[in-house]
DNA sequence: CTAATAGTGTCTGTTAGACACTATCTA
DNA sequence: TAGATAGTGTCTAACAGACACTATTAG
């Protein structure tokens, strides 16, 4: 085996030794991290909160597109992987390791960066509700959970549009976008466009605005085919939470006894019931990470 | 806006006038190009075609992996959009265009090429079955059809295992890997690990059988909930021809009325039937880009 | 007891799966 | 008419959707 030659008589450890890569012009790689989490919010007139989607997003600090709202990210090093650099990224911006960490897409067109020639790979990152202060980097004058909200428009052949909401807390910062996915003949997306709707006071840099959509929509595919959506629960949870999780990430109300019915094989009960609330106390309850074996199959 | 100072002072078009990349050392890039098509194969004693998937391999000319079996691929250039690159590469091998075509996923680990750094996009592309001559690119001594199968071992908690066969059509080339597929607490697929089978005598180069295992598991999926089978297919086909392209990608047999009441709302019957053949003729159908409409919703 | 939420039982309509049957061509 | 394949009708079990009901706590 090591004695192969190739057609200059050398072994491959020798065409080793001498390689030297060419020196044409390479592009810069960095990794775009789309990182949510849900938010507990109180509803007026009840005890039990409603959840929110939140998405993370920076203010660039300087051009192009200074001020305005981007996805964190950065470089990928080069002696660093893809995944490495996602999660090292991911730390940076909210101190969490050891979360959801899923590849999305990677972004490749030439004029995407207006300074010079960047591929990006963005990253679906989810992290556990409650209380993460995320960290603004270099490039970033602050670092602000968004709320998200994705609304279908419209559907006719071989178009779909949506509305893409994006509002910070105070509301000092509202994003609107309207997003065109198109179709090819034999029904499958092909590429999408987005627009900014004409009421919209900030924008997203670059084209963060597809890669939002499309972290959207991956979000709410998964939610239903894959226990996706408990790594944005707390270990416990009750299934009234989880169904609120559910809600929002599929935008849609669901009927609890059938919610409960699908959920059901996919968790275990805890010891634990909620406290000192003035009604009947809700069990806690665990993902169950071998939910697949008893349902065999899947 | 235009008059957006930075720190420097400096307007955006003045910044981006003076901006100069920094001499950080940078990744080459490449697409990998899984490019899938059907072949017929006429089982003995019947007359009525099966259908076997196959998948295009170059075999390389030079080291590293020498005389090893390899997915086609290039770099993308500097003044060229990744999907471009893709649909170049892809025209180099097979000369088609204007076929599906898919982003797969990103490979990105530090060491994947022991010449240097390479970061990988790799795509899914579906031609039309019959009789494509793919063509050997410089790097290849040449480029051949195998055919490929991926069959399930076994699934324990957290983990599920594949084999996957890779032959030739004059079997003069046999590649068997084990795959292991890794989950996560949260029920994810996380990681997966190849290893080569002991009776293989040929082996695929680089990470390209996690490559290749991955683009089958995504083309089982997508053919579920997708239409996206009907790439395989000519412009007209019979449903007992579609059948058996479902059959293999999902590697089990279909009762016959069920298939056609699934497949029915996706397509429109032609004028045209099969022609002398010695049993009752088939109609031929053509794929039905609005059939979405017509069942609104999905 | 009431308000509020947790949790269950069950009917219905739709779909997936299995199978058996009928139809139409050539030789 | 036989052999081969195309194409249909229908039963059943499983499941999704809708809704109404019961249970348990604090005050």
């Amino acid at each position: 085996m090591e004695e192969l030659r190739n057609r200059d008589g050398l072994t491959e450890k020798e065409f080793l030794a001498k390689y030297r890569p060419g020196n044409y012009e390479r592009p810069s790689v960095t990794v775009d991290m789309l990182v949510f989490t849900v938010e507990d919010v109180r509803p007026p007139g009840r005890s039990v909160p409603d959840k929110v989607l939140k998405l993370l997003l920076i203010r660039r600090k300087n051009h192009p597109f200074m001020n305005q709202w981007a996805i964190p990210g950065g470089f990928v090093n080069i002696d660093e992987s893809v995944d490495a650099a996602a999660a090292r990224e991911l730390k940076e911006e909210t101190s969490v390791e050891d979360v959801y960490l899923e590849q999305l897409y990677t972004w490749g067109e030439v004029n995407r960066d207006p300074r010079m020639r960047v591929i990006s790979t963005s990253y679906l990152a989810l992290v556990p509700g409650e209380g993460l202060k995320p960290r603004a980097g270099d490039d970033a004058a602050e670092a602000v959970w968004f709320t998200v909200r994705r609304e279908q428009q419209e559907e006719t052949e071989g178009l779909k549009t949506w509305n893409l909401f994006l509002e910070s807390r105070d509301r000092s910062a509202e994003i609107r976008y309207r997003v065109t996915e198109h179709f090819t003949k034999n029904g499958v997306l092909m590429a999408e466009e987005t627009q900014l709707l004409p009421e919209t006071r900030d924008r997203l840099a670059f084209d963060h605005a597809k890669i939002v959509n499309l972290a959207l929509e991956r979000l709410r595919n998964k939610v239903e085919y894959t226990p996706i959506a408990f790594n944005l629960l707390p270990e416990e949870f009750t299934l009234t939470e989880a169904q609120k999780v559910y809600e929002t990430l599929l935008g849609r109300p669901l009927f609890k006894a059938n919610f409960r019915k699908k959920i059901l094989p996919m968790v275990v009960e805890t010891e634990k019931k909620t406290e000192n609330v003035r009604h009947r106390p809700s069990q806690y309850y665990r993902f169950d990470p071998d939910w697949r074996k008893k349902n065999e199959g899947f």
